[in-house]
DNA sequence: ACAAACTAGTTTAAGCTTAAACTTTATTAT
DNA sequence: ATAATAAAGTTTAAGCTTAAACTAGTTTGT
């Protein structure tokens, strides 16, 4: 048989989503990379630190520990782990919840949203400069096809 | 001062990057889950040793190391990690280099090579369900918008 | 009431990843 | 020649992440 009917001829598609996802690998390894270094050398932090503290400053009121990993993507497990430093540094707290007594919703301090605020200003200037590589069309261009591309996997979620 | 002036107005470029750059985090974060899923069910297997056996695939010739660690963009002691296990399971072999004693060529075995052929059929499978939400024309625009990006960032490798 | 089923969060074991220190071998400059 | 420097690969310590088992508290069906 020759070798390449089949998979040069019958499956291009596959091969250009293949490059693609190569590609969404590549891009998000480099731009973690950057990111995890800047966080350590400026704040001696960490990106997943980050991160809880970025969904808990969207959420004033507060979010319980599942409701943490949902926002995340992560398992429960994952946030406990996280947490226990953060709470160590001051930068949440957490209580028990009234009506649940399993549960327990977790906050910044005051501490916490003074220091994430100014974080997340730096940390804006740094993805702008990471995407200086494209146009502001093409930015809005690449999220509406991440989107598309994520909207039919969202069914399935983490526990 | 007015409260938004600056973050609102002045940066509306930046709040797209950063909307663009939380759903490359998604994408890959959904489409990493699903691979590690379906490669443990079907394979005991993981996705690092796929994508070190997939390195090794396209290379016969073998490559040292530190060339595994470079195509992976991941650090030589990670690829340290990693071997180890493929080599217990057969799937790669190393042979100490004639002309520079510290080195190594890594290559696939014969049964690697046979075995990895099969799931990377397989695999193409799953990655061309995953992009099924876009068209052909939307993967191939993706792909070089992410191409875009990922250049500049190239300059500063992993070691 | 109360047993069964479920849910919130933690713990554990295993694997991945990095940065930095280290060992061994090569290269370079004198 | 040989001392300084650099490079290949490994090791170590620390942190992230997951899946699965577990504890404690809640809800549901009878």
């Amino acid at each position: 048989m020759p070798p390449d009917e089949q998979t040069a001829a019958l499956q291009p598609r596959a091969k250009l989503a293949l490059r693609a996802w190569l590609e969404i690998l590549a891009c998000r390894k480099q731009i973690d990379a950057q990111l995890r270094r800047r966080l350590r050398r400026r704040y001696q932090s960490t990106l997943p630190r980050f991160d809880v503290a970025a969904a808990l400053y969207r959420h004033p009121e507060g979010l319980t520990m599942g409701e943490v990993a949902r926002h995340l993507m992560v398992t429960k497990g994952n946030i406990t782990a996280i947490a226990a430093p953060l709470e160590a540094e001051g930068i949440i707290e957490r209580e028990r919840s009234g009506r649940d007594r399993r549960s327990q919703i977790v906050k910044l301090t005051k501490q916490g949203r003074r220091s994430f605020a100014a974080r997340a200003k730096v940390h804006e200037g740094w993805i702008e400069e990471l995407f200086s590589g494209l146009t502001t069309d093409e930015i809005t261009e690449l999220d509406r096809l991440l989107n598309k591309l994520n909207a039919p996997l969202k069914e399935s979620g983490t526990s």
